[in-house]
DNA sequence: GTGCTTGCAAATCGTTTGCAATAGC
DNA sequence: GCTATTGCAAACGATTTGCAAGCAC
């Protein structure tokens, strides 16, 4: 349950003046884990708030993702999706559907074994599969 | 040493007809660790291949990726880039320079632990970093 | 009223598509 | 000659930018 509080508290605590687009942009990121992209969260929120624009979601996405309060999802080609669950874990991206899962397994390293690696920083760990995922597997079989 | 014979062969090999524009940009994947982009291969080829487009750029790139010559990377939001290097390995993505690096670590599981996870059906394995690379590390800490 | 935030419209740019010209067997 | 391949020009679509209007303290 994320209540209104702790969301404006996060932009706070990261240091986000917290807007009525800013608190409904975070609010629906912690509260959906489809991974979506601007787009659809533009459409998703633009009954609950008449008045926001896509150029808004676009850019409070990027500042969001700076500060470090959402991952930015460079899995598909197309666009880019958002995660607002920024602890370390991974991703599947369905071929077929295009949808992304969440997947933690205990062999996915998602840390470094070290800050720096054959002399380059590391800063962050990206790690996901392709595949088909279970919903479509039985269409893919089909086909 | 990679000789036109064999890139030729290859060609063959994945059921892929030896055109000139084909068989020079596979050779340029080949020969090229930099993970180009379609662009930069357009550009870096044009000379030695007048006529080449940048269609039959993309259209060849997204050809050997579905045949599985190439890799494409979608680790920059920006563009595509490929990597004519098949075998399983990691990336690294220089948030300065936007350099991509070969990463090969022991810690890097790029093969999943089974074909299927959480009912889902793996396919490929993608894994990468983003950091500063070792080049840009003095100006990183200097700014 | 000053500065940050928003939102429209237009621009940008990587990529794809339609289709006619071309090349290779 | 037939078929696959190429390349131009135009279309497309996600994202960014410029800038004026709005809002908050």
């Amino acid at each position: 349950m994320t209540d209104k509080t702790s969301i404006k508290e996060a932009l706070v605590q990261y240091g986000i003046s917290p807007s009525r687009p800013r608190l409904a942009i975070l609010e629906y990121l912690r509260t959906h884990c489809t991974h979506p992209t601007a787009d659809e969260i533009f459409h998703d929120l633009k009954e609950a708030v008449p008045t926001l624009s896509l150029t808004t979601v676009y850019n409070t996405l990027k500042l969001f993702a700076e500060k470090g309060l959402c991952l930015s999802l460079t899995i598909n080609e197309k666009q880019v999706c958002y995660d607002g669950h920024t602890h370390p874990h991974g991703h599947l991206l369905c071929s077929r559907c295009g949808k992304v899962y969440d997947i933690e397994r205990s062999e996915m390293p998602m840390e470094p074994s070290e800050n720096y690696i054959c002399g380059h920083r590391i800063t962050e760990v990206h790690y996901y599969y392709k595949g088909i995922c279970s919903k479509c597997l039985p269409d893919d079989m089909a086909s």
